[in-house]
DNA sequence: GGCAATTAGCACCTTTTGAGTGCGCTTTGG
DNA sequence: CCAAAGCGCACTCAAAAGGTGCTAATTGCC
């Protein structure tokens, strides 16, 4: 499926509310209160996060969590990466032999390297999508190289 | 998961072949023979890809599939959206409600608006890869509008 | 010290989705 | 008439995603 998953949505959900009180810590149940997520589930996704290095947090009574960094420098690619991998687009991306030997040259399949570059524009989409500009509602901030599509629609 | 299904694949290959004989009907057997996919699983595939308009199939002892038009017009974007639809990113992108009545004026999770950004560039990107440069392996056809971040890695 | 609030870790269950198959029907060429 | 092909529906099986239970470990505050 062409989709992101709802722990990348409670995610993005989180790092946003992070974003507005740059600094100070929320917990958990702060951002529940904000947003009707699931409280552990998102409890889950946080915890990935910070294995991921994206926030950092700080235990005990008063504890939760903080930004790592700038909402410059936290993109969608990073939140996506951290929460559902990076796996290829197809399993085509991995060798597939055609049968009866034809091209022996070229043993995988004959989609793979273009859709291996369908993939890389895909996560380039993704990492020019900075948390920031989810926050400002900015559309897109330097996402100039791609923005000679900004016409269409 | 942002990841294509294995009947797209499966579609894909189909389709390359299709395009490989112009004109020429290739029937499911035919197109097993040379990729090593499961042939009811194809037949499904191809059955769909021609409800939605993508092939044009010919019943009876000697029948097959065709292209319905030329590889130039058949995008990535088509293939996908027959067989997999064209959901939203998220969730999110359906209204979620913010808790405790906050913000009135824009009642909807902050991160709506920028995702579907998202998810048009991304179709645009799917829309832009044509059948035909799958086939010809070169990388992308018509794309110079998202050319520009071609020297990218 | 003790309690309450919080994160951490692991295991488990449930639901959804994807992949694949069974079976019988229809169509068509030889 | 038969064989080869597509058509249609329903069903099973496996994998992934979503969500929860339970028990620590940590820390602020009384």
């Amino acid at each position: 499926m062409l989709q992101l998953t709802k722990r990348t949505e409670y995610g993005l959900l989180a790092l946003v509310h992070l974003a507005d009180r740059e600094g100070a810590v929320a917990s958990v149940r702060e951002i529940c209160e904000r947003y009707p997520l699931p409280k552990r589930t998102l409890a889950e996704v946080l915890k990935d996060l910070q294995h991921a290095g994206l926030v950092e947090s700080t235990r005990g009574s008063s504890g939760g969590y903080t930004l790592a960094r700038s909402p410059l420098r936290v993109t969608l690619g990073d939140v996506v990466r951290a929460l559902e991998g990076a796996p290829p687009l197809t399993t085509c991306e991995s060798p597939i032999v055609l049968k009866g030997g034809g091209c022996e040259v070229q043993p995988n399949c004959p989609i793979r390297s273009p859709i291996q570059r369908v993939r890389e524009r895909l996560w380039q989409l993704l990492e020019h999508t900075t948390l920031h500009s989810l926050v400002s509602g900015a559309p897109h901030v330097s996402l100039g190289a791609l923005g000679a599509v900004e016409s269409h629609r």
